[in-house]
Order: C-alpha cells, then structure tokens, then sequence
DNA sequence: TCTGGGGTCCTAGGACCC
DNA sequence: TCTGGGGTCCTAGGACCC
C-alpha cells in the first residue's frame, strides 16, 4: 500500500498562544522570548514583517519596544503546553493515528484511509476544526513520507495562494516543488551539511533527490542516504505513536543576574537536581550517571569577563531516582570544577544511563543501597507538588533564589490555573 | 626473521531537530 | 548591562577481549 503522511504545523505558535486569549493584539506584532528573557523565539506574522529575526537578543528590541511599536511576552510554557495538548487531543479524533512530533507539529498517519477521500479536503477540514475548536492556525502538508510530508507544510506556510493546504502525493508536483528549494530546506540537511552538499555539486533538493543513496552515504552518513530515499517516495521514517523512553534529561538555566558564591551555585545545582529528578520519576525511570556543568558567558567581553566552562561526569553506585541521592553527589562534583573569581552565567545538570525501575543487576561487591523508604517519600513530594506548583523543596535548593531567571513581561497562565481564567464582563 | 584478525563496548565530538 | 533549553543519532578512535 502506498503511504501516506500529513504533517500538521501550528503558525508562529508561542506568539500565536499568547493572541488567543487577548483578542486586542490581532495584527500587531509581537514577539516571545526564551527563557530569562533572552533571544527571540517566536514572531507573529506582523512581527516578521518588521525584519524581526529569529533568535536575536531581546535588549536589540528596546527601541521597539519602548515606542510601542512592538510587544513582548516572556515565554510561557505553562500556556502553550496546554494549547497544544489541546491541539493533538483534536487530530487524535481526525486522524486513525498520530505522531506528536513537537510542541507545536504532528504527522498524521493517512496510509489506510487516504483511497477514499480527498487528501486536500481532508487538508482544509483539519484546519478549519483546529481554528474552530482552539482558534490556532495550522497548515498541512501531505505527501508519501515524511521528508515529504514537511517539505509540502513549507510550501503550504510560504505560498499563501495554497491557503495552507499542499498535496504532494503528485509525482511531477514534487519535483517542481523540490526544484526550487535550497538543499537547506531538507528536514536534516543542516548549514553544515548544506555547506558541503554544495560542494558536491548539489544545490536544490531535487539535485539531492536524483544523487545516488550511495554516493551520498560515502559523502555523508546512513542518515543522509535515508533521506534521499524519502525525497524519492520510499518511505523509511515510520510514524512512532508511542514516544520512546528518554535516554538522558537535562535541566539547566542561565541566571537571571550572574553568580559569583559558591553558596548560590550549590543552590542553582541543587534546584537543578530537584527538577531533573523530578522529569526522572515522571519517566519512572533511574539514572545511573550524573553531570554537572557550570559557564561564564561566552558573549562577554573576555578582558573584563575572562572565559571559563567546565563539567564533570560521574557514575553513582546504584541507579536511583531519589533527589537526595544525586544531591549529595551533585554538591561533592560542582566542588572540583568550581573556581572563584568568574562570573558565571549559566549552569546545569545532566542525568544518563538510564534503567527501569527495579531490573537492575546488582554488583556483588557493590555497597548495598540506601535502605530508606525512597520512593514513598519522593511520590509524596510530587504528589504534594503538582498539586501546589512547587511548595515542598529540599533546604539546599535555597528559598530566595536570587539567581532565578527573569520572566518580566509574563502573560497569565489563562487555561491551567484558576486565578489567571480570563473575565468576560 | 617473523608480530593477526575480528569483534564489542565506550566516549568524545559533531551534526541535526524544535 | 542584556544573547534559551532540551533532545537525538552517527562516526571515529581507543581499549579491551579472544
């Protein structure tokens, strides 16, 4: 059977979250910033307009933003991760199955289905209900893989006319589409690869379609040779419904002012810990290994703010998902790579070697674990926690957290929490 | 005088994605 | 003054084993 994917992408999402619920800002042009309020990470359509680029430092917007022109918001994932939880429940009813691929993207599975209806009528029908039900704008691409599948979405985001619907299931469409776009455009084909593939020869996507797999594999890797067989119809990408257990967690922030006592750093490792290990159980995984890292800015001026980065990884002796544990390890490493003297701006934790609750082999001559009654006391943690919004924490974690990161342009949390429900009057 | 071959595992680094 | 956070996969090279 010929397969068939559609992939469905949210428009500008963040910026788009923080207008469904102030009616006021449609057409004008705002922006989302990441964490701490740092770079550009979302733009409405207006905002793009006014020659906003992606990424750039929020401090470059002040003129902007101080004459009005432009509005800020800090990021609010508490929002947006209601919204789209909102938006893949909706596909899950349009769709025999789905891949939530990102916050904001889907692929939908339309293999067995797609002989008995109009793909590009299927198209506009999942558009209109996601703006019906959450009032968000997606487009969609359809094509017979998912390589495909994005490149269609682009065409459907960047040509207006197509009225965010493009089926790419047509043979000759793809190769008209795929020769007028850089080899860059390629889910996966990054600069760097962009770069070389250039060398080579290989300019458009369907330069990179019409190399020989083989070729490419030689120049490249196995992954970038799947790709050719993607842009040529075969599909080698399945869809994954089930999202596969993680492999390693990460949890790191850049301080809202710079660090420069060890004291703060063991409370920001240790608040770091607490959120790692958190993500950890909700996985109900344990971790075996532990990484700490700590940074100056790499951005300042290196005369006045000398460089200095550092990590250190460690195996603990039994896999475990207990805060304490990996807090007394955590304290004991940022030890040896601290060094007075830096500014620091950033630090973070890492947790790996991942294994199911209770299927690990123990040594024989490894010490014993813990005997404590571990997990009851975390599960009454979480539970107490998700319930609060963080109101029980470990004494090291700190109670002012002056280093905490800057959110000063935060929009209401208008679906998850009852304080912040907007008021019709 | 002559010094193999094949395999696994681990890690660091590089590339990509949203 | 001020520049995000969280992931995945692949490869090459070294250590180690028989």
């Amino acid at each position: 059977m010929k397969s068939v994917f559609a992939l469905v992408d949210c428009n500008n999402f963040y910026a788009s979250c923080e207008t469904l619920f102030r009616p006021d800002l449609k057409g004008r042009p705002i922006v989302v910033l990441s964490n701490n309020d740092g770079c550009v990470v979302a733009r409405s359509k207006e905002a793009k307009a006014l020659g906003i680029k992606m990424g750039i430092p929020a401090f470059e917007l002040k003129p902007l933003l101080e004459k009005n022109v432009l509005l800020a918001f800090s990021s609010n994932y508490a929002l947006y991760a209601d919204i789209s939880a909102r938006v893949m429940s909706t596909l899950e009813l349009l769709a025999p199955a789905v891949e939530v691929y990102s916050i904001d993207e889907a692929f939908l599975d339309l293999t067995g289905v797609s002989h008995c209806m109009d793909l590009e009528e299927f198209g506009h029908s999942v558009r209109k209900t996601i703006s019906q039900n959450i009032g968000m704008t997606v487009c969609v691409g359809i094509a017979p893989t998912k390589t495909l599948s994005k490149l269609a979405n682009f065409a459907a985001k960047k040509w207006h006319k197509a009225g965010g619907v493009v089926d790419l299931t047509d043979k000759a469409r793809q190769r008209k589409l795929m020769a007028l776009l850089p080899v860059g455009e390629v889910w996966g084909i990054g600069s760097k690869l962009s770069a070389r593939l250039n060398k080579l020869g290989i300019q458009t996507v369907l330069d990179l379609a019409d190399a020989s797999p083989a070729f490419i594999k030689q120049q490249c890797s196995v992954v970038e040779s799947r790709i050719v067989a993607e842009l040529n119809g075969e599909s080698c990408l399945a869809l994954e419904q089930v999202a596969p257990t993680k492999k390693q967690i990460v949890s790191s922030r850049a301080f809202g002012e710079r660090i420069t006592s060890k004291e703060m750093m063991h409370e920001a490792i240790a608040e770091y810990i607490s959120r790692a290990c958190q993500k950890l159980r909700k996985e109900q995984q344990q971790a075996k290994q532990l990484t700490v890292f700590i940074r100056t800015s790499p951005f300042s001026d290196r005369q006045r703010d000398p460089y200095y980065a550092n990590s250190i990884t460690t195996a603990l002796t039994h896999p475990t998902s207990d805060t304490r544990d990996f807090l007394a390890v955590a304290s004991k490493l940022l030890e040896t790579i601290w060094k007075d003297g830096y500014r620091y701006a950033k630090a973070g934790v890492m947790l790996s070697d991942f294994y199911d609750e209770g299927v690990y082999q123990v040594d024989l001559f490894e010490p014993a674990p813990p005997a404590y009654q571990s997990k009851a006391l975390m599960t009454v943690i979480d539970t107490i926690n998700a319930k609060t919004g963080s109101k029980v924490w470990f004494a090291s974690q700190g109670a002012s957290q002056a280093w905490s990161m800057k959110r000063a342009m935060l929009s209401p949390q208008y679906t998850t929490k009852w304080t912040d429900l907007p008021v019709v009057s």
